[in-house]
DNA sequence: CGAATCTTCTAGAACGGTCTAGGGCTGCGG
DNA sequence: CCGCAGCCCTAGACCGTTCTAGAAGATTCG
């Protein structure tokens, strides 16, 4: 209180406070063995009235393990904020800090990776855009989420595509449709992964006859229209139902064929990916299939945290599955 | 090359090898002054061969500034990742860091800051979303990015509204339109200040009879829908012409208004704000207004270097200057 | 009752930089 | 030839932590 209030609080304030030595407040505040319980809580006591925070710069050039996870993220939309408050809850509860670095235009993966290096990180969390080849890897623990990557010293917390467009193809059967399309998302690891798994899916139904994949050539709202134009140029019959690569194309897609007269989804059923607020939206209302974010993060901090114990956890995969969340973009075939 | 490739090469690795004092190093990768031009050159080599970086963390515990910006951004869409770009060029032109903290559901204000503040960060830079009184203000210099704050110590750097809405409704006026109304964007203080934009570009058009303001409650396309059918339901005459708060909500309309068979732009026209990827969609294809996120970026750390320099600079307000895109979603009234 | 062990605490050296004070050189005027 | 700048450079303290080694005091044990 009556010290400068520009300068921080630092163990040695709190020390000299409680009149012991700067080691011992160290010791408490890491929540490590070797102080007395009655020391412990009058530290913490005096810690917490002079409003002690450590300062993590000292704290990981002091420490081998600096206790921070580089997050590299971009295109960030509502599912990746989604990530990263989970992110942040988990490493918060774990006692972690976070680093984040954003992927933009002008600022490729390489350079991301070396500002956050900076920082001196000791694992990274990659929350894409999808790349096939993670840097860092084997130098540090790294967690790609959302995406599958084929390296042996990179840990995957994913959603199963493979489930997800089953229950989405499922679901459509279900409603007595067998002449369902899907609509790509492009070139990249995610799209490919999907467009395998909605052949697969209509495979397990015995429908390969049925099989369209129609172009979108990426995976925004723009590509959703080229694709949905795409299908109606096609000249042959249009399909009962579309699952689409994401919301995106999804919603983009209904909004053409809305122009072209055709209702969803008496004329057509769609579902979408991912159950971002776009599909929540009354107006669009999309069936999605629902990734579960928060407890991704959750997961990728976890094996974060066991890889730098030195647990040998051999599994270097987590798939989680994925929900169907029904609203009103979906129904029962017309009958013709 | 023959090193432990885990340990980073250090300040003193330099020294040793280029045969001088970690000082004299310290010096010329500061690009002080107080070093030969002979040895700059032979230091920054031997630097360059062994790849060094120099630690953030190290550096910034060292020294009193830091040169580190902490940066507050949330609603991560197109537009805020633009302005990371931004802030990242001008931040790394200067050699000032970037530390990023982002604000999600269960993170709010208070938790971001002090997170940043345990980096010790020099500057804060806020992109939102926009709150009335910034923290850390006046401890820190401290910018606001993107909408208008009260307060004698805190920088800020946004787009004009008056002038922006003034070019939309310019425009719609050049095309012959007199009714024109305006859907809203809520409670938020950037919405509050397009309501009032609107209103004075209407007056200064002699059109304050024609003012018209739709309440859509909030800023996305949901809130959008909802304001549109709002503006259907009214039931009195329909304008021959929408500024809405931003693109989300101006797309969210123009879906709506199709689905009800009214053409957009031959029956009504529509303006968007921000000129975000929505409105440059083909089957969009909104008339927007357009911000310079980079150049607000750059404008944004200039000030941040202005002011730890001790700057006297007077005004604490930039204010840039929109620009009007024109697209397909506007067009001459309809003679009737 | 003295030695061994455990618990609790502390001194002091890192970590990788910055920065102040001062020590050699050189060149120049007196 | 000496004194005095001025330029280059270096030694060493310091930033706020962690961590190792070891010192006191309490406790157990033979």
């Amino acid at each position: 209180m009556t010290e400068d209030p520009r300068r921080r609080v630092t163990l040695a304030d709190v020390a000299r406070r409680a009149g012991v030595s700067t080691a011992l407040v160290s010791v408490v505040m890491r929540d490590a063995p070797g102080a007395s319980q009655a020391s412990r809580e009058r530290i913490l006591g005096v810690a917490k009235e002079l409003g002690y925070r450590p300062d993590v710069r000292a704290r990981s050039l002091a420490s081998l393990k600096a206790h921070v996870i580089g997050v590299l993220f971009g295109k960030a939309g509502r599912f990746h904020l989604e990530l990263l408050d989970g992110l942040y809850a988990a490493a918060e509860e774990r006692g972690w800090d976070l680093a984040l670095s954003a992927l933009t235009d002008s600022r490729d993966e390489k350079q991301a990776v070396d500002s956050l290096r900076d920082f001196r990180l000791d694992a990274l969390v990659m929350l894409g855009p999808p790349v096939p080849e993670p840097l860092l890897a084997g130098q540090v623990p790294v967690v790609v989420v959302g995406w599958h990557v084929d390296h042996p010293e990179v840990d995957i917390v994913r959603t199963s595509d493979e489930h997800g467009m089953a229950l989405a193809v499922d679901h459509l059967v279900s409603l007595g449709h067998s002449r369902i399309a899907h609509l790509e998302g492009g070139s990249g690891l995610v799209a490919q992964a999907r467009r395998d798994a909605y052949r697969s899916a209509m495979r397990a139904h015995g429908l390969e006859a049925q099989i369209r994949v129609v172009p979108c050539g990426g995976e925004d709202q723009l590509d959703g229209q080229r694709g949905a134009r795409a299908l109606l140029q096609a000249g042959s019959e249009l399909p009962t139902a579309v699952v689409a690569f994401n919301d995106d194309i999804a919603a983009a897609a209904m909004s053409v064929l809305a122009q072209q007269g055709i209702d969803v989804p008496r004329d057509i059923s769609v579902i979408g990916f991912d159950d971002s607020v776009l599909a929540q939206s009354p107006g669009i209302d999309l069936t999605s299939i629902r990734q579960v974010p928060r407890e991704m993060a959750r997961l990728a901090v976890e094996r974060i945290v066991a890889r730098t114990d030195g647990a040998d956890v051999a599994d270097r995969e987590i798939v989680l599955e994925p929900g169907l969340r029904v609203r009103t973009s979906t129904g029962p075939v017309r009958e013709s």
